[in-house]
DNA sequence: GAACCGATTAACT
DNA sequence: GTTAATCGGTTCG
């Protein structure tokens, strides 16, 4: 078994390839990029259309996808947007992952010295960054992890979603998280560690850099919903988590999540007390 | 090519 | 609270 044999002591570490992966997992995020949103041999159980005015009565107690108009406002507003809504993984075995959004970060672009897009860079890797609102950008980190963001308004300017909470699917999750996180002791993640950080929810969710530049928009394996209508969640306002403390941009208040939320991947004390 | 390093995680004290 | 793990992407010579 290619898990159990890449554990052996002494045996060099390597990591899961797609092949093997796929023989463990129903799903690792391995389909081709769509031609169409909904083509396939799924095409029948499509996800839910994007709103429009020839919207009918039927759809009015049933999730909205979300689409490109959604997507298309500025960073910080669609960072604080997305807190709530609803983001939905089908899984190539048509098993529906969902979870709510709620702690994200905003990049700003290339004025932001934070950001990859920092002075106007682009590489192969960032290209998603400058691709149209909506569009995906996934890369590696540390050589083991993924970061998943959601290209906003604005040149090289984007969100990255950092915690979620898990509403269905989370025995998945929980095999996920298990079979992909390298610690791995095979010990059963508690609920709040399944989606509470950048990397955590993309193994939750089976997300890797084949996401990368798909259209949120219109992408037949993930997508995002209205959350359901209720009391406006309390949004603190914190810095960003990873790069470094100095400098101005450092200092920017452009972390959102939800006070309170135990799914959050980070508290910050004093940003909770302005 | 080589060197450097990171929008993290998990295990440890 | 500290630190090892781990490697693709980027930069530099």
């Amino acid at each position: 078994f290619p898990l159990q044999l890449s554990r052996r002591v002494g045996q060099k570490k390597q990591r899961l390839s797609d092949a093997e992966t796929s023989q463990i997992l129903p799903d690792a995020a391995r389909m081709p990029y769509p031609k169409e949103p909904c083509s396939g041999p799924h095409a029948c159980l499509g996800p839910p259309t994007t709103t429009g005015p020839q919207r009918s009565i039927y759809f009015l107690n049933h999730p909205a996808r979300l689409g490109s108009e959604f997507f298309d406002q500025p960073g910080a507003h669609l960072a604080r947007a997305f807190l709530g809504q609803v983001l939905v993984r089908r899984l190539t075995d048509n098993t529906e992952l969902r979870s709510r959004i709620v702690e994200t970060e905003a990049y700003l672009g290339p004025e932001d010295d934070a950001a990859h897009s920092r002075g106007g860079r682009q590489t192969a890797r960032n290209r998603g960054m400058f691709m149209k609102p909506g569009t995906l950008y996934v890369y590696t980190i540390y050589g083991m992890y993924f970061c998943l963001n959601v290209s906003s308004r604005g040149d090289g300017a984007c969100v990255l979603l950092r915690a979620l909470e898990p509403l269905e699917g989370l025995e998945t999750m929980r095999r996920l998280r298990s079979t992909l996180s390298k610690g791995a002791s095979g010990r059963a993640f508690k609920d709040h560690e399944l989606c509470s950080g950048p990397s955590k929810l993309c193994q939750a969710l089976a997300i890797d850099k084949s996401f990368d530049q798909r259209d949120l928009a219109t992408d037949g394996a993930m997508w995002m919903e209205r959350g359901p209508p209720g009391p406006e969640p309390v949004v603190v306002a914190a810095t960003r988590v990873g790069i470094g403390c100095k400098g101005e941009w450092a200092q920017k208040l452009l972390r959102f999540y939800v006070l309170g939320n135990p799914f959050v991947s980070m508290v910050d004390r004093a940003a909770e007390q302005m």
